[in-house]
DNA sequence: CAGCTTCAAGTCAGTCGCTGTCATCACTAC
DNA sequence: GTAGTGATGACAGCGACTGACTTGAAGCTG
């Protein structure tokens, strides 16, 4: 007979999530997370640096999503078309069959003011990344910083977007036309003459 | 003879900045900030609603003076238009004087992940009053939320770079340009055609 | 198969962030 | 002078999180 069931941490984040989304997040313990696995408080936090954690773990294979999205771009390719790239690869990682959890799980975030500010800390996590990736491919520093964080500024909006009840298209098309709009926007500003005023 | 001295807010966050960048923000205790000023940790916490929330004292400010930058824009003014004069509004909140403040300020935050969380937490509240602001103004919601982003990218950007020791330019200078350089990254990928691929 | 090692998990005690509740007391208004 | 008012103190308590130590099944070794 084992002595405990394997992937502990996937078990804790499911429980998690049904926990938080019926209770709140604020309502839930982790002693209670933890104890609905059959596992004890202590646990939870070895797998989880803290308790609003859980609600992001996999979080790494986005991240992984887009940094393939630059790798596929090709040799000459603009900042901003290696953050489109980028954003194709990363709107893959959410099929329209993922809709219905990412929905579940934007709730129980939306409604908690710490979760959307792990939320925000974890897409400011992925412009860093992904800035860093354009640098190395040698994009000059503040190019890459500005075309990384537009780009997540792009998903971002997109995901918003995607989760919506109403909404069909699939999460990469949403991106590419905002991603359009924001070019159309600044483009505009360049054309209408130097600075305002 | 008065029971207590006033300003308690304000010297709390004085002497909260002070603990935090000589022993660290977690090496410091919400009772011991209260008792350097006389006063008990439930004092603390009745004014502010958290111990990060310390560091963030009148923030509003700021708030206030990018809005004040909305305000001032000619009625024809585009989107990122108005987003310039709402970050030469803003930036004029950080005079050359304040920089030694907001570098030390700043090197707490930068040691602290919960910290730099809280001040991203922040940066998005602002973007989305900024948002709100250009809707105010007939913007159109996608337009609005893409400006206002922007906008608080390139802010942060200017920041950092304002706060660097051989920096000599004024934050409004420093902005001006890094708002430049976005307009042309994405001008860039719009006269190259339509999409990459 | 006995003994050793490994390692995920349990146990326990403790700190600290944060909250609810009630008391205090200078000051103010009537 | 009596009744608020408002900032603060005192105190008890919960839950997040940590460090140090223990436990026991599984695998390895001889």
């Amino acid at each position: 007979m084992v002595r405990w069931e394997p992937g502990a941490a996937e078990r804790l984040q499911k429980a998690a999530l049904e926990l938080f989304a019926t209770r709140g997040f604020e309502q839930t313990t982790a002693t209670e997370i933890a104890q609905s696995v059959g596992l004890t408080e202590r646990t939870f936090f070895r797998h989880f640096s803290d308790k609003r954690e859980v609600l992001f773990y996999g979080q790494h294979l986005l991240v992984q999503a887009f940094l393939a999205g630059v790798d596929t771009a090709p040799p000459g390719a603009s900042p901003i078309e290696i953050v489109a790239s980028a954003l194709r690869s990363g709107a893959s990682f959410f099929p329209d069959e993922r809709r219905p959890y990412s929905r579940t799980r934007q709730s129980v975030i939306d409604q908690n003011p710490a979760l959307k500010e792990r939320e925000r800390h974890k897409l400011a996590g992925l412009a860093t990344t992904l800035a860093d990736a354009l640098r190395a491919r040698g994009v000059d520093e503040l190019a890459a910083t500005l075309a990384a964080q537009a780009g997540v500024t792009v998903f971002g909006i997109a995901f918003a977007q995607w989760i919506r009840e109403d909404e069909q298209r699939s999460l990469a098309d949403i991106a590419a036309e905002v991603l359009r709009e924001l070019l159309t926007l600044t483009a505009r500003a360049t054309a209408s003459g130097r600075g305002p005023q």
